[in-house]
DNA sequence: AGCATAACCAAGCAAGCGCTAGGCCTGTTG
DNA sequence: CAACAGGCCTAGCGCTTGCTTGGTTATGCT
């Protein structure tokens, strides 16, 4: 066992193992169809995870990560005013839910598939990410853009926006933008 | 096999399996599990259902049909105005939500171990039940009380309460109603 | 009394599960 | 050259899974 290694053939095994939890879910995803998935033996995937909750660790560990990145990045670089920034996090958060959406899928909905210890880890990260959000929003709360309470209107953005990926369709005729136009436009009391 | 009956049995089974799905997924609930939670032996229970997959989509049939029902009458009995149908809509659905949360959690997360012929059944019944949000949100844009697209509009909305079975606590100290005012305060522009 | 039916049990089958043990290649390093 | 390590394979163990079969018991109807 190589286990605790980040080599480049076991970031390619979690790229698969995410479309496969994703397509038909983690508990039914047996480790011998990773490996088929991957062109190799069954037994030859313990030779990169202990076991196979880690491999649905390391599928949720990379895409938050990547998203809390991509969100911070997106708020730094966008104007300081509220709307720009809501803007701008609305849509890191759907192109990388769209883009990325099998790791992102497995993360929404294989949650509870998670041990404790591995879930309580992740939702620190999950927590940070949710703390960028409060924060671009209770600013806005603060210059009178949205009424109502900041935390309560922070995870209705997030919920109305995960919810997408159940019904968005990323090759219909929507783009993500609009969808999150509409979303910021939903939120922010009309500036007239 | 008796299947097809619904005896008070059938019902009761139904309950405990909703809570059983809810806690550890439907996947790691055994046969063997349901059957000691009912007090019988695991071969009993397909006296009652044909296998286990029948049992999944009682469960979430049950209670989707409960909820529309339920929408339905909050509907009829409200208020005639946008604001009061749609704070209508959204305060019983939080509530059957949380009073029933095992089974709408059961709903929510165990959706799509669904095989595809018991899913597009209820697919129906759920989109009876956003037909109902769709109506009422499009007649209050038609009187100018919400911008943007009413399918849009309609999906971020319950998105947005379907994550509260995610972060909310009924035990806590809000309430569904503060809850249920905070939605529909995000979505109809504020009345000067 | 005679019968039907609903509800349940005891026992177990066939398949599939996660995971292990020990060994085989191949390329890199001293 | 030898030593090593990463990546993989073969073979299979021990266990659990959903579900079946044939039979038993309790209840109520005629």
């Amino acid at each position: 066992m190589n286990v605790a290694t980040d080599s480049p053939r076991r970031q390619e095994l979690i790229r698969v193992a995410a479309r496969l939890f994703m397509q038909q879910g983690f508990d039914r995803t047996t480790v011998r169809m990773l490996a088929d998935a991957m062109g190799i033996k069954s037994g030859s995937l313990f030779h990169h995870f202990a076991d196979k909750q880690e491999i649905l660790c390391a599928v949720i560990e990379d895409s938050t990560r990547n998203a809390l990145v991509s969100a911070r990045k997106a708020v730094s670089r966008a104007d300081a005013t509220s709307r720009s920034q809501l803007l701008a996090l609305a849509r890191v958060h759907l192109d990388t839910l769209h883009d990325d959406r099998h790791a992102h899928g497995v993360a929404l909905y294989e949650w509870r598939r998670l041990n404790d210890e591995d879930r309580e880890h992740l939702t620190h990260l999950r927590d940070a990410y949710e703390a960028l959000w409060y924060q671009v929003i209770d600013e806005a709360r603060q210059a009178g853009l949205v009424q109502g309470d900041s935390a309560i209107v922070t995870r209705f953005a997030l919920g109305a926006l995960n919810w997408t990926a159940r019904w968005f369709d990323p090759d219909g005729p929507m783009d993500t933008a609009r969808l999150a136009d509409e979303l910021v436009d939903m939120i922010l009391i009309p500036s007239p």
